[in-house]
DNA sequence: TTGTATGCGTTATCAA
DNA sequence: TTGATAACGCATACAA
């Protein structure tokens, strides 16, 4: 077992003290350039790695940012952690993620970050329980609550606009001239589902009032694309009746439900029945599905979040926020 | 900006030692059981959390394991780190991700994992430059390279059988009486994907010497599905004399090749056209898509990885290990 | 511009 | 079974 090189080892190899090797390496103005550079070549040649553990001993905070997630199988998702991880590493943070299956253990897994000194965190799935807040506030250490209800206190909400997507997706089923509406969501749904499912309906209003239009709940099991397809594979058993003109919570959902439709039932899309999404994933784009779906950019909600996130840091902004990031339709071959 | 509840606090509050506390709260046996219940409450009740960065400052080691990966765009990787992230946390360990878009930077990008005193490093992307594996040595921390090439000092290799899946894919399409046969890879190649190329090709080299069939190699820019898909487009222009028996490196490049023969070319799969792909990602067994690929699991892979990390950490079975994931054939409808 | 002394919160060592 | 004390590696206030 060898001796780890620390910043007393290159302190005595360049012929100085601890602090101007620490000076050195943390980009102090207020050393003299002869000095920096040859502590720099003593590092180097040394192999030093500065201990950021033993650094965040001082600073009482380190670089690392928490990264609250439950699994990697939902695609956006994995496409906004993606995004998320390249921005936090861009800002000079790491991301240390905490899988949370069991939504109960939420507030524990989130305390356990605390242990960690963490910079700041990012929940992207599950509902942290309030009391939570204070231990991060009591620390100032920020959370940010992505696409998710927010009911932490002294957490920042960023979301999408589910609002306008159920607009958005409800007038364009409506311009199709179909009469039977149908919105797919999970079982007990989600935040962000109920939402753009209600907003939709809203949307349907006049058309239900008037008898031109009918509109039913659809539910699957899983938020996922057996989810949608077994659901769909049962609520499209009598094409005739069965809803042609249906929102899915989410493109995952979607392709499911487009999979059984033409695969199972021998459906065509567009023209027995029409299909919108929600978040436009990778796979929404390809051949086989050519999902039309409401629009929002991963990299931008990342891109938001960080922002956020750094502002805190730094102290900047403290009352809570909440910010929406806009969507779009992405017109494909479903509708 | 409120203090922050150290050891001392809850031994000041429960009236015994630093000592005391720490040996409570780590679970050692030399302890009064009054005591320990003692100044477990009092923790509880002051809402103290063990400072790790602290706690590692003595011990030289954290909890903390590194994953260097390359984004997440890559559905076979994604999974294998869904399922490398859940067998993490349950050993008591935290991910650290490092993600390296570069691949000149993987060396320094593994050495900042040295900075926060990982206990273990799982590779799966890019090849380290085998002059970090000294500094990991050094420091007994060990390295696991998955589905890698492996040249670095020190590390373990574990990789999926891809002479196997090789010998497969060749198998089956020699099967089908198709004649024209075809690897497509990506540009440059990877480690894996080109072993499994040279077995595929190096069994089929009966046919081909007595000339009942060709071989032409198929080259993509980009391993994923829109590499697939352009690639495709061009070579299979004039489906008279393309190939039609494709073995492809990996699923997501066989999902854009399969698009493109369906509806860029309209060709009939498989009866125009047999496809066999690599990994059999979630998307393969959709009904979209129904590929026909060589099965590894990420489950098992996951468990083989942070298995052969815990053996390292306690000092087990120090010989480098080269490890091989057995694969099979997982038959649908591309063949 | 540089060096000295001190402290961060924990665990390990030694003594009681 | 418990307590006092010394590390761990770094950053920083203060002194020079």
């Amino acid at each position: 077992m060898q001796h780890i090189v620390t910043s007393a080892d290159v302190a005595r190899e360049a012929g100085v003290s601890r602090s101007t090797v620490s000076r050195c390496l943390s980009g102090d103005r207020r050393i003299s350039d002869a000095t920096r550079k040859r502590v720099q070549e003593t590092a180097n040649q040394l192999g030093y790695q500065i201990n950021k553990i033993a650094r965040s001993m001082n600073t009482r905070k380190s670089d690392l940012i928490g990264l609250v997630t439950s699994g990697l199988s939902d695609p956006f998702r994995v496409e906004f952690l993606d995004k998320l991880i390249f921005a936090i590493q861009q800002s000079g943070y790491r991301p240390l993620v905490i899988d949370v299956s069991d939504p109960a253990q939420m507030g524990t897994s989130m305390m356990h970050l605390l242990q960690y000194q963490v910079a700041g965190v990012v929940v992207t799935s599950g509902s942290p329980p309030p009391e939570v807040g204070v231990h991060f506030l009591k620390r100032n250490v920020p959370v940010v609550l992505v696409n998710r209800a927010g009911r932490l206190d002294g957490a920042d909400v960023i979301n999408c606009d589910n609002v306008r997507g159920g607009e958005l997706a409800a007038d364009l089923l409506l311009g199709t001239g179909k009469t039977r509406f149908g919105f797919l969501n999970v079982k007990g749904g989600t935040f962000s589902g109920n939402v753009r499912g209600e907003t939709f309906v809203s949307r349907l209003a006049p058309g239900l009032a008037n008898g031109d239009i009918s509109f039913t709940p659809l539910v699957c099991d899983s938020a996922d694309y057996d989810g949608g397809f077994n659901a769909a594979v049962k609520f499209l058993a009598q094409p005739e009746t069965a809803p042609n003109a249906i929102f899915c919570a989410k493109d995952h959902i979607a392709l499911g439900l487009l999979d059984a439709a033409r695969f199972e039932l021998g459906l065509r899309v567009p023209e027995d029945i029409a299909v919108v999404g929600f978040d436009d994933i990778a796979a929404a784009r390809q051949g086989a599905y050519q999902l039309t779906t409401v629009r929002q950019s991963a990299t931008k909600l990342a891109e938001m979040t960080v922002d956020r996130l750094r502002q805190r840091i730094r102290g900047d902004n403290l009352a809570d926020q909440r910010l929406i990031l806009s969507v779009e339709m992405a017109r494909r071959r479903t509708v």
